[in-house]
DNA sequence: CAGCACCATAGAAAATCATCTATGACTGTA
DNA sequence: TACAGTCATAGATGATTTTCTATGGTGCTG
């Protein structure tokens, strides 16, 4: 004996017919629902049984009825079918981005800005898996290099014609100091005032810290005393502890301000943004999409940055577009 | 959206493949694997991925890695073609015999004797499930002429070039009276010496009663007393009970003659042999096959009955050449 | 940078499949 | 027995599949 049936030729297409034979007991009944003429069917049912290696319907009284072997195997098809649909119904899941996984690479700041909208889209979604990727300009620069994630949140996107990018937020940097630091009344606040302090900077690669050294490279200052953190928390604790001062993300100091205060800096707050990054050559997994959406959906209310939907809207249609 | 995958043109050889493409991590050293060439195997992924509608496999690092839907897809492949083993497996002892299910047909008396071969046979093979149709003669031939029966035993086969009939075990008729019958103890009793008892009979369907009647015919002998009893074991009853003779197979008294003794009648034991008989047109299920296969081999050993055992040879070669 | 290992694509031929129409065979009922 | 309903078989046809050879692209590796 050599294998029992011939697996390899077997069909999904074959099963879905037989089992509804099988449901109907007749090959006509079968011609009309599956929208077949009765030869087809007939033709069918032959074949599987050829596949099969044994027969698996017999005519009992006008009726076909599945032998013993043909029992086993609508017992199989309904099994193998209804497993098939099953992974249709995850497919389509998949589909809609509401199940799945996507990952998303976050320069340092950005962490204290999205979970608020991490947060609520993985409530909506419980089963989309996100990956949250966390590190400064330069680490996250990196990993885009390598098309390590789907989306990334930097303030100041790579330039290349395969970026995409859609300002969503504005991430205004601020001078902060300690608590009751004596600059806080201080009208008209400039930084020559200021030089004296020792500042706390983020390191080289980070974000803030470009953007701040930008700003004193235009403004021709040299500060005198640095020292440098790479976190922001570390440089929030440090400034509160009269350690200096220190230029960081309202963001990271809006939500619990203990222990320190924005400084009334004239020319702060430095504007920049935050922009989610895409490439546009990537296809994004359907739950990425989703994210998109949803934050799209959800910006004007949850931050009151109305044109950032529209950014973000935009973005969505240019990765539309590329399919 | 429309259907998330074409199920219909699903194979399972495309799934074979792709398990093997997953596991491998390499389309070469599938295509090695399964006897194919390379291109085949990345045309077999393109259409799997054309099936399922989203790419299921990305290079990585010069692997294959699946996609997140790729393994999904992969478990479902690994889900259903074990299934499909399964099945696989089922058959192969369906058609060894060892499973399955088969009915037989047996003329009352037989099933004094057919237990014997039936219990061990059942003992060595408990995945083999058999109907026991038990009637007398008449009953037998109608549930015969519908096809209703995988195998009958009959004492006198119904003739038919369709009929094929195994005489394995010889069926001795004889006459039998109370424990302490007066008859018992007589010297060259013979039935004219009889002719004056009653006799309890089975009903004209039976075999036993066909075959008495025809031996009394062919003596010249008509009884003065009958009493008509469609039970063999009633009869043996009633005989204990001193209700008169009867002729009954000497099996029916063989293993608990409590009450009743054969007679030492001249011409007595009546010859007779049961048969199997199976239709040549009929394939019997592998189980049917696998006992008359058990039975060819035992009955020599069980019922001293070697002749049997030739007989049930040659039906089971002539089956084999029938198919 | 030449070579190697791998994968993708093109092109082609043979096999198989999915269907249909037409027709025959069987079965049970009027 | 004739009719109606049901299944099987034959023959035909276009679509799909399977599989090959040849060839081109890509990315390591020495």
């Amino acid at each position: 004996m050599v294998l029992a049936m011939k697996v390899r030729q077997l069909t999904f297409r074959l099963l879905q017919v037989y089992a509804d034979v099988v449901r109907t007991g007749s090959l006509t009944a079968t011609a009309n629902r599956l929208h077949l003429t009765q030869p087809t069917v007939s033709q069918q049912l032959k074949r599987l049984r050829e596949i099969v290696g044994e027969p698996i319907v017999s005519h009992e009284e006008g009726r076909l009825v599945p032998t013993e072997v043909g029992q086993a195997l609508y017992q199989l098809s309904q099994d193998l079918l209804s497993r098939a649909d099953v992974f249709n119904q995850y497919l389509e899941e998949y589909n809609r981005g509401g199940r799945g996984h996507f990952s998303i690479g976050l320069v340092n700041t950005a962490q204290y800005v999205l979970p608020r909208l991490l947060g609520p889209f993985g409530q909506a979604n419980p089963q989309v898996d996100v990956t949250v990727e966390i590190g400064n300009r330069q680490q996250m620069l990196n990993r885009f290099e390598r098309h390590e994630d789907d989306i990334y949140v930097f303030s100041h996107p790579p330039i290349d014609d395969d970026v995409l990018a859609a300002p969503f937020l504005s991430n205004p940097l601020v001078v902060v100091g300690p608590q009751h630091c004596r600059w806080a009344s201080v009208e008209g606040l400039n930084m020559d005032a200021l030089k004296e302090e020792r500042f706390l900077l983020r390191e080289p690669g980070s974000a803030t810290r470009h953007t701040f050294d930008a700003w004193l490279y235009n403004a021709g200052i040299e500060l005198r005393s640095t020292q440098q953190i790479a976190s922001n928390e570390a440089i929030r604790l440090a400034v509160a502890s009269n350690m200096g001062l220190a230029v960081l993300s309202r963001h990271v100091v809006a939500d619990s301000p203990n222990g320190v205060q924005e400084l009334p800096l004239q020319g702060f707050p430095l504007k920049s943004r935050w922009h989610f990054v895409v490439r546009r050559q990537r296809r994004l997994p359907p739950a990425a999409i989703r994210f998109l959406s949803y934050v799209q959906g959800s910006l004007a209310q949850a931050f009151d940055e109305p044109e950032g939907e529209m950014a973000v809207a935009e973005l969505l249609q240019a990765l539309e577009a590329e399919r």
